[in-house]
DNA sequence: CTTGACCTTCCCACGCTGGAAAGGTTCAGG
DNA sequence: CCTGAACCTTTCCAGCGTGGGAAGGTCAAG
């Protein structure tokens, strides 16, 4: 099997196939005298593995871990399950995330008649000035908050 | 004001002010002499339009188009809620990926005991040969890198 | 043998962000 | 007035995961 066929049997693409094995997430392939890769059975199963954690939303690194545990007959299931669970979390947090941001925004665009005026809630609201200031840069002189009072 | 304190003011890096000046996001800062970049109140409010906007998920393009329509007097309100509503649309479809992984995750965690033993659902589930296999040549984003909320 | 599909490597790009280097500017304090 | 700290400048490098393409080698079918 050469790497087209490893692409079209697990849905990785052939360039992504050469970059996990290039970053070390997978093993080098197999190569005939004139360097083509070599997948075997055994090959296309871990790629799978990949395939389907990716589509989890795992990450790189993750699944370097679960490819790990995966290979190790002696793991312990506890080990993957936080893993996953850390996981899904990570994954909550972010859905919370898209959650706030699609409910101001159709509270914005509920709000915006939507016709040939140029009123709209949604710019005004973005332009404005008193929303949540965020502070975050930390600075040794504090006083950078909207005056110049040097130079 | 310097862009030190432009970026306390707004909660945008330096970095990513110079950034977003560089790709033309917004207009280049008047310089002092010496070259420092000089921001006036009118910079800190488009600068502070750029986070409102990155906080609630806009790519940086349609940013650029908000932009241009915030300062467009007679725009219409249509076009930027119709960015808005597909902003949220593209938002929603995010957040149902996100939430089958969520679901797909919780029931394989729930089946897996998390002992000392290697048995483990999660693994076995990622490594077996039947499921969806298909020729998906063109599996564009499992949920791509646009979906951190900012800060 | 030719052709076309496939493989190889290498480099570039994207969006967004951070880090660091090497150097100039500004200003407060000694 | 000088020094040093804090700030600014540019430039380059890195990363995620993916795609695109160029330049060239290889293979199998016609």
């Amino acid at each position: 099997m050469n790497i087209g066929d490893a692409a079209a049997a697990t849905g990785i693409s052939a360039k992504m196939i050469r970059y996990y094995e290039e970053t070390g997430l997978i093993g080098a392939a197999l190569r005939t005298y004139s360097g083509y890769r070599v997948y075997q059975d055994k090959d296309i199963q871990t790629l799978r593995f990949v395939r389907r954690a990716r589509d989890l939303g795992f990450t790189v690194k993750q699944i370097e871990d679960l490819l790990t545990l995966w290979r190790d007959r002696s793991r312990a299931s506890a080990d993957v399950k936080t893993i996953a669970q850390g996981h899904v979390a990570a994954l909550q947090k972010k859905m919370l995330e898209l959650q706030e941001m699609i409910g101001t925004l159709e509270h914005l665009a509920r709000n915006c008649q939507g016709d040939h005026r140029p009123d709209c809630p949604i710019l005004s609201t973005l332009g404005s000035e008193g929303v949540q200031e965020a502070v975050p840069v930390k600075r040794k002189s504090a006083l950078g908050k909207g005056f110049e009072a040097r130079r």
